[in-house]
DNA sequence: CTATGTGAATTTATTCACAGCA
DNA sequence: TGCTGTGAATAAATTCACATAG
């Protein structure tokens, strides 16, 4: 197998992790190795896609036989760069933080929340599942811990201020869930998730005419 | 201004949640009127962009003024079908189900969830922000209550049956936080949102080499 | 003059269709 | 024979660039 250089589609990115997640999911069932047609059922992504998205990256499987569930596993990890654990800061102890807090999905990528902030007196010095809050005013401390991932679930008004404290503690990636459009200098990644725009889609979706 | 039979893409439909958040929230700060190219660096999208998704539905600006953002708002709203409040029923009343419950986000855009349900015996008859957690075994009186939409929040391997159950309780839309595809008929629309694969694809964007 | 609205050009992503290999 | 890997074809989405209207 040789490289060729050809750009990788953000798309193909995106579902790395989906594609992941299936493999995973696929093991713990008890196979061992899936055609990409099976597999296109199973995540709900068109089995030619999947053979394309692979491609960008390598010769994963075999002609005529399939995938190696396992091998294929470590490979997409490898691309991710997940092969090893990654901690991550949560700011915004509120309800949506704390779910994601106990979000059992993140283990299985990898992800460790370690460190945790609120600007909340009444927060500062409490415990969510063993993790104490600290005051947000105290964010330098990522840059120490060697903390790269910053999750924000503070509310809309200060979210960028909260962008901007990440950046300035050394965060390189954000993973948003402020309704709103955040700045940051071009080296840091930001990827916002707005939980109420997607429910905003389904009337249109959904009704009639 | 006249109709053309346009495909519209979804990507636009994507974006039009983001536009009126965008255009509410410019409101609220007090302006009234918005051109596309600072309400592009506004919301994060490319002003032409957002001039052309824009002219898939009409022509809502005036030439060499801008946008009005009232008139903007209703008409978005008017194409998302969400004039008037939409009724939702949440299934799995964890620590995410909870969080959902409570976002405010849901009420920007007219939405309510009047229904909770859940199969774990010790919460069933307790209730969440006043609304009674019943059991999920009920779910057959959303068709009485006219609940279209249902929000799944149950672990992943009781996804699939809660969907089921949601279609078969006369559901026309989904939005599952279960990290797993789901098969429903084709009159139904699901939209799925992984949270933690959106934090696993950070590492691959944000690791040198 | 200014900023919209939109065809045309371009870029990006998906699907087809089949050669190539086990 | 069966399923991958991949160029080529197609489709979808974005951006350009400018005519057009206030």
């Amino acid at each position: 197998m040789y490289m060729k250089h050809k750009r990788i589609p953000d798309e193909t990115i995106r579902r790395l992790p989906l594609y992941l997640r299936g493999l995973v999911f696929l093991l713990q069932e008890g196979h061992l190795s899936v055609s990409s047609e099976k597999f296109g059922d199973y995540v709900g992504v068109n089995s030619s896609q999947i053979r394309k998205d692979f491609s960008y990256f390598g010769e994963f499987g075999v002609r005529g036989v399939g995938y190696d569930i396992r091998k294929l596993a470590i490979e997409i990890k490898g691309i991710l760069k997940l092969n090893e654990i990654h901690k991550a800061a949560l700011i915004g102890a509120g309800n949506l933080g704390s779910a994601i807090i106990s979000y059992p999905g993140l283990q299985l990528y990898g992800f460790d929340i370690t460190a945790v902030f609120d600007n909340n007196t009444h927060k500062i010095g409490k415990k969510i599942r063993d993790i104490e809050i600290l005051d947000v005013a105290k964010l330098g401390i990522l840059k120490k811990k060697n903390i790269q991932i910053g999750i924000i679930t503070v509310p809309r008004n200060a979210a960028q201020e909260t962008a901007d404290a990440l950046v300035k503690a050394g965060v390189t990636g954000i993973l948003n869930f402020s309704p709103c459009y955040i700045i940051v200098p071009k080296n840091v990644k930001v990827i916002t998730i707005d939980i109420a725009g997607y429910l905003a889609r389904m009337p249109y979706y959904i009704t009639a005419g």
